[in-house]
DNA sequence: CTGTTAGCGCCTTCAG
DNA sequence: CTGAAGGCGCTAACAG
């Protein structure tokens, strides 16, 4: 019973329990390619369990020069859409053995970048970086060069969002489903749409938006200029923007926001001024985030399937590493539901 | 350039392009109390960048022998309750300059003991276990002496949820908000209740069952033993136990879930059945997770701050360890909205 | 198959 | 204030 001040128990204490070397002791116990003599390894087992050993793995990780925790870096961890893709991601990790660190930059990308540093410095095996990029040049160049640090230290990134650096990337297709979309709605009838389209720099809400004017004019409907609504990628900044264009007296028939939380705020937004949907409008999102799949009436949208999304990610980034950069795009699949009714 | 195989950069190598020694970079690096001359700590740090150190945390760790990071274990980080206490965890963490990893046990107690394991392996400063326990001594057990040989290593430790472990814990007070939910819908005029109450030996589940229970009694109300169904806590356990108050035929004006996402699913399968909330039956849950928050009708809850208390549990368990464990008890407010009218 | 012995990268007394 | 040297706990050659 080595009482040491701290308290915990080293692997020299079982060792000397089990009546050998430590070599040997470190052989039977984590996973060597060495054999140990059947009797031996009993005996440093039994001395593990009586002395509740358990192995540092800091000491274990500077001596292999490798550790077993990824990185996850999400812009909030609240978010539903991000809480799926973690949720991916652990139990893709978990089945590698690895543990991931979770942090949460609340959208701020110099945050961003103090945390690939920070995981740099964990000297995490890899490192996952979901959510959208923002068109800020100077931002994503400081982000290239970070990541491109971290790698040459022999680290492995994915993204989660954009193709717009040179790593492992599971990318969504935002603008093929944003044009799918349109087709979809104006198949229903509706030829007079608004959209709740987000901040312009967020290339989520910029590509979604562009796909789905594309579908409209591959239609033959325009997306008029005053039609584009910004505001947050939040279920306030949806709010917000439905009343924007209640109070510009648009004349539409459908609401397409950029992503589900948007959406809900507008059918918030709705009520509110005691108009109906889809009665009085017809509400779409992105997305098809689960804990919203009960809302009334049930909202169209875009699925993307974000558990898997993440656990692609780690697994792009456990395999063995490419000579280039792989790809592994998602295509969205179009969600009618009661939100937009057919206007036939 | 030093360029080693795993491409990484020593403090050495720091040292040697500063012209000065190993100890002498440390102590200009990385928070020492020693003072170091200004103009030799300039060129270590002008070193430091120019190389793109990053202190190896792994060696500090084991240096030091205490780590910055702390480890948060939760059933399902998918589910918003959870999220949104691991956002409160992780803002908290962050502030004090922590790490987070984070686990998803999957509601598996196994796992759980598995989780803390590791993390005692990982020298984690501390864990938080959030998530309701389950009344099974046997794992109970099992925990309480995982948990204790990991403090006796000198971590620290904290639970969200019941106080049934002699650590630090951020109680929540299910019994008595159900009992003042309770309360809140006899005065609405509510007598005849049925109770999705959730899996027995979930004493989330179970508490807030037996406070509203307590609640009627009190108020001169009784609730049947049948009005009892069990299910799962999940949405889907929300739809069926609704079913089976359809089809048993009970005659009831208002259901009570023992969650929110209970409630919804709840709501969905009124739905289903050509029956509508409020009208045909009043709905009401716990939590008010903020996803759904938009439902409609508007849910009747019990609110609890579940970010809060994620960051409580982390403050107390980053400040000087309490002679005895700290107990903070954390009230449910009752939330009374559309999904309950009065009937008056 | 086992034990001895260098490291791994960093911190921290201990001399100077 | 600075530098040399030992140690943190573990792994991985290297001998035996």
């Amino acid at each position: 019973m080595t009482d040491r001040l701290d308290g915990s128990v080293r692997l020299e204490d079982v060792a000397k329990l089990a009546g050998v070397s430590l070599a040997t002791a470190s052989r039977a116990l984590n996973g060597s390619t060495r054999r140990v003599r059947d009797d031996l390894r009993e005996r440093v087992l039994d001395a593990a369990i009586a002395l509740q050993y358990t192995a540092n793995a800091h000491a274990q990780a500077v001596a292999r020069g490798r550790s077993d925790v990824v990185g996850l870096l999400v812009h909030d961890i609240g978010d539903p859409f991000f809480s799926s893709i973690a949720a991916g991601v652990i139990q893709a990790a978990d089945r590698e053995g690895l543990l991931v660190t979770l942090a949460s930059t609340g959208r701020d990308p110099a945050r961003e970048l103090q945390f690939v540093r920070a995981l740099r410095g964990q000297r995490a095996r890899a490192v996952i970086i979901a959510g959208s990029r923002v068109d800020e040049p100077a931002q994503m160049a400081q982000l290239a060069r970070e990541v491109a640090s971290y790698r040459a230290g022999g680290g492995r990134v994915a993204m989660i969002s954009q193709n717009r650096l040179p790593v492992d990337t599971v990318m969504l297709e935002n603008r093929a489903s944003g044009k799918a979309l349109a087709k979809a709605l104006v198949g229903l009838g509706h030829r007079r749409f608004a959209v709740l389209a987000g901040p312009a720099e967020l290339f989520t809400a910029r590509d979604r938006l562009d796909g789905f004017r594309q579908g409209l004019t591959g239609a033959g409907v325009s997306l008029p200029a005053r039609h584009i609504i910004r505001s947050d990628f939040t279920r306030d900044g949806g709010y917000e923007a439905l009343q924007q264009v209640l109070d510009a007296d648009l004349d539409v028939t459908c609401v397409v926001a950029v992503n589900d939380v948007m959406a809900v705020g507008a059918m918030a937004a709705l009520r509110a001024r005691g108009l109906r949907c889809p009665a009085d409008l017809a509400v779409a999102g992105f997305d098809d985030i689960v804990t919203l799949r009960d809302v009334t009436p049930s909202l169209t949208t875009v699925r993307f399937p974000l558990e898997e999304m993440g656990s692609t990610a780690l697994s792009l980034v456990v395999g063995a590493e490419g000579v280039r950069p792989r790809l592994h795009a998602v295509e969205g699949q179009v969600m009618i539901r009661e939100s937009t009714p057919s206007l036939g």
